[in-house]
RNA sequence: GCGAGAGUGGCGGAACUGGCAGACGCGCUGGACUUAGGAUCCAGUGGAGCAAUCCGUAGGGGUUCGACUCCCCUCUCUCGCACCA
């Protein structure tokens, strides 16, 4: 703690935040302050912040993601909402497995210990918390719900099992996420990553696709960025499908393309390695490996011809079928007709394989007698009029795909199709650490479901943790001995768990139930959910700008087609914070460059960190740490502290001047001034939450008010109105040193019951403003007058000013350009 | 490569709808108090100049009485997507 006072000179009780903000969190506590209930008599505010993975320890992106909800919670409760505010534990996940894997933990020891140590620094950032609603999803109460929903969702046909491939690390044994794949490696092992084909759990997000992406429109409340990355990710793209003879057999290959008015200018056909046509063509083998070892890479592009030829079906035309390790099998039907002269890529692998570029497409009529044979320098991928296209030939791209589509469908080769980026989610995982699927195989029954009355399926504890060989659950005969729901005979568990995304993708939904009382029935609206639901204001990282946000929307509309709830989006507002920055880098471990949060609140405690944390940057952007930054958020508290104090004996003594009374001149500024501010920090913070200028306001209030001396009474009652504003405003920011001042000026508990200060217009407006004077535009002058003058009179006292007029001197005035209230520019000429 | 966003003092950042560029904080300079000051308080602080003034919002052009703000071009940085046919 640094010396700020020395014992002889200060008489006041200096700041000491710890013993302020343990005393506040206590009586928080003790009275249940954010315990909250549906109350139909009174409009709610949904309220949250994104929940951790109980790693350990909290992080500096914490302290500042929930500091920013806590001010939103606490503003809005003092303005009368009856506000939501949860927190809870994403508690599933890989880190607890490894560290029982690295230290003999088991994983449910390690993740509650670190809740209960989490639990303890969110208390001390003394956030705003009802912690009766708090969610772990380790919790077979919860995960229960998870294998509800899955269950409810094959009812439905939105769950299914099919073989797909998939990330693979051979050295660990299990599938990877996309994200835990780092350059073809294994993000734990550093062990190259394969692709191997495995039965997988799917949830049938492309369902909702269409609704997903068009439901984008109404996400008003979102960052633009977010929507945009959302609506990227489902990739939605007209086109047609369009199926290929291959010469010589009845065989047939499907191609997705979006321009079908570019048919006639195929010149080949590729195939994705993995296309099942690929190996049935190739009697190369080794060469078809050769593509495929290319796959899916951007470096080059790699063909292999297969001495097939496909026929094209406006045209007759034979075309030679390649693989190529360009072609996505995920993405469309695995095939394409290959177009050089308009696509770029094709264009690429033409030029390298030899292959014969036709334009079909021309820019503008001008353009249309292209030299026959002519080199192209790069592919033309625009719009245009079709040329070379037999009967098609002169019309527009856009009616020639309308007229080839109807076409193709005509003659049973084709059709117009919507074809979608997104794909179904994987949520298989061969870990153990996570929510059993619940399913049983039955040699006589096949694939049953778990049936509901059987819930939850329990992750068995009694497991060993080697690291190798799979999942722990295969070992667990216990776990893996079942009777099969259906005919009884002996039937053996699913052992894959769900990806954790799963969890996070409904915990806004159990918040609003309450602890304990988290229970689904398709039977009925839950009054419950319908009061909080959607979340008003969600806040958290930009990290989680698609899978979290996209499954929790996709989640959101299944609990909703299940009836339990009515909201279609689960968030209506979002605010995605920027990281935390130190010496130009990430906070992270690895670099060596983090904060410690605990130590941050044992030198100056909550309120200061809080408050640095909301005042160096505006919440959506960077925020570059400062130690100094810290230091100066600190000295602003105790100066507030020190000026409270001082004044303690006249603040308690003064009743507030209620706003009305006139004082002093500087009396009088000061009460326009707390006006001022309150009117400036609400507009701040109702305008996108910017509270780095909400907090530079109250700085400036502060300063005002430090150098005012309230020696008469009157001016001593105008100094506590500014006092008590001060504190109020302060509150949502630094709750503590403003309870405990609000206390010592004589008021009872508790300020954050208070209601939010209301400004008075009048009181708050300049009866004086400065009025800038220009010159053909250039600051020439500034004089004080009266506001709300008429432009005749503001012209006049600008010309008349002896400055001014001895700069105009005999030039002519062209004009004379008055803006109320701010600037009068005249114009002269020479 | 494509898409989005950003570039303002020594630093973090302000600036309504086109109207005083640099609020507020940090740092720095000077002073007060002091045995001392890395505490606190007061004053100053974009650059150049004794000054009047001039120059300044990545760079260049434009629109305008007036541009950090609008338009065009260039550069740099950050983020996202990266062969999606």
């Amino acid at each position: 703690m640094p010396e700020l006072f020395s014992g002889d000179l200060m008489v006041e009780e200096r700041y000491d935040p710890k013993t302020v903000e343990q005393k506040w969190q206590n009586i928080w506590e003790e009275k249940g302050l954010f315990r909250t209930g549906a109350d139909a008599a009174r409009e709610k505010f949904y309220c949250l912040e994104m929940f951790p993975y109980p790693s350990g320890k909290i992080h500096m992106g914490h302290v500042r993601n929930y500091a920013i909800g806590d001010v939103i919670a606490r503003y809005k409760r003092m303005q009368g909402y009856n506000v939501l505010h949860p927190m809870g534990w994403d508690a599933f996940g890989m880190p607890a497995e490894n560290a029982a894997i690295k230290h003999g933990v088991h994983p449910s020891k390690w993740t509650y210990e670190n809740i209960r140590y989490m639990k303890g620094q969110l208390g001390k950032l003394g956030l705003s918390y009802d912690w009766d609603r708090e969610v772990t999803t380790c919790s077979p109460d919860y995960y229960r719900w998870n294998q509800w929903f899955f269950i409810k969702m094959m009812e439905k046909g939105l769950a299914y099992r099919r073989s797909s491939y998939v990330n693979w690390c051979p050295s660990c044994a299990t599938v990877l996420a996309n994200e835990q794949v780092i350059d073809t490696r294994c993000w734990r092992c550093d062990h190259a990553v394969v692709q191997k084909e495995l039965e997988q759990w799917f949830l049938k997000i492309t369902a909702y696709a269409e609704e997903l992406l068009s439901s984008c429109d109404d996400l008003t409340g979102w960052p633009e960025k977010v929507v945009v990355m959302q609506r990227n990710w489902i990739g939605k793209s007209h086109g047609a499908e369009v199926d290929f003879t291959i010469n010589g057999t009845d065989d047939m290959i499907r191609i997705f393309t979006t321009r079908p008015d570019t048919l006639f200018g195929a010149t080949f056909l590729c195939l994705s390695p993995g296309h099942p046509l690929s190996a049935a063509l190739v009697a190369d083998s080794e060469g078809l490996e050769k593509v495929t070892a290319h796959y899916g890479k951007v470096d080059e592009k790699i063909g292999l011809f297969t001495g097939s030829y496909a026929v094209n079906p406006v045209n007759q035309e034979k075309i030679p079928i390649y693989i190529a390790n360009f072609v996505l099998m995920e993405y469309g039907t695995g095939a394409i007709m290959s177009v050089p002269a308009h696509d770029q890529r094709d264009f690429e692998f033409a030029k390298k394989y030899g292959l014969p570029v036709r334009e079909v497409i021309t820019q503008s009529e001008s353009s249309v007698s292209h030299v026959p044979g002519a080199e192209l320098a790069e592919a033309y991928e625009g719009e245009g009029v079709l040329v070379n296209s037999g009967p098609f030939s002169g019309l527009a791209s856009s009616e020639a795909k309308q007229q080839i589509s109807a076409w193709l469908a005509e003659k049973g080769r084709g059709k117009k199709v919507i074809n979608y980026k997104l794909r179904d989610w994987g949520i298989s995982r061969q870990r153990y650490w996570g929510t059993p699927i619940p399913v049983i195989y039955c040699d006589a029954c096949g694939i049953v479901p778990v049936s509901e009355q059987d819930l939850p399926v329990i992750l068995p504890e009694d497991v060993k943790f080697t690291g190798t060989g799979g999942s722990p659950l295969l070992e667990s005969e216990s776990f893996l001995q079942v009777s099969c729901p259906k005919c009884g005979g002996r039937a053996r568990r699913e052992t894959d768990t769900m990806d954790t995304f799963v969890d996070s993708s409904w915990y806004f939904v159990a918040y609003c139930l309450g602890k304990d009382n988290i229970t689904f029935s398709g039977k009925s609206l839950n009054p419950e959910l319908s009061y909080w639901m959607p979340v008003d204001q969600y806040v958290g990282g930009v990290e989680h700008a698609v899978l979290h946000l996209l499954y929790s929307r996709f989640f959101t509309r299944v609990i909703r087609d299940l009836g339990i709830t009515c909201a279609s989006e689960p968030f209506t507002n979002l605010l995605t914070q920027g990281m935390v920055i130190k010496d130009g880098a990430k906070m992270s471990k690895s670099k060596g460059n983090v904060v410690d949060p605990d130590y941050l609140i044992n030198r100056y405690g909550s309120d200061t960190s809080r408050l640095f944390s909301l005042f160096a940057a505006p919440p959506e952007k960077d925020l570059e740490w400062s130690d100094k930054g810290v230091e100066g958020a600190y000295r602003f508290l105790n100066r507030i502290w020190a000026m409270v104090q001082r004044h303690q004996n006249g603040l308690r003594a003064a009743a507030s001047a209620g706003g009305k009374t006139s004082a002093s001149d500087k009396g009088r500024a000061l009460l326009k001034k707390t006006h001022q501010t309150i009117r400036k920090v609400t507009m701040d913070i109702e305008k996108e939450y910017h509270f780095n200028t909400a907090i530079a306001a109250m700085m400036e209030l502060v300063n005002d008010m430090s150098g005012f001396e309230p020696f008469e009474d009157q001016d001593m009652r105008v100094f506590r109105f500014s006092v008590e504003n001060l504190l109020l405003l302060l509150c949502p920011f630094t709750p503590h040193i403003a309870e405990e001042l609000w206390e010592r000026i004589g008021n009872g508990p508790s300020i954050s019951q208070q209601p939010w200060p209301a400004w008075d217009e009048n009181m708050a407006a300049d009866e004086e403003v400065e009025l800038v004077i220009q010159i053909n535009g250039k600051l020439r002058g500034k004089l004080m007058i009266s506001a709300g003058l008429p432009d005749e009179q503001v012209r006049e006292i600008a010309l008349k000013d002896s400055k001014i007029a001895e700069a105009i001197g005999q030039k002519s005035i062209r004009k004379v350009i008055i803006i109320k209230g701010r600037l009068v520019n005249i114009v002269i000429g020479e």
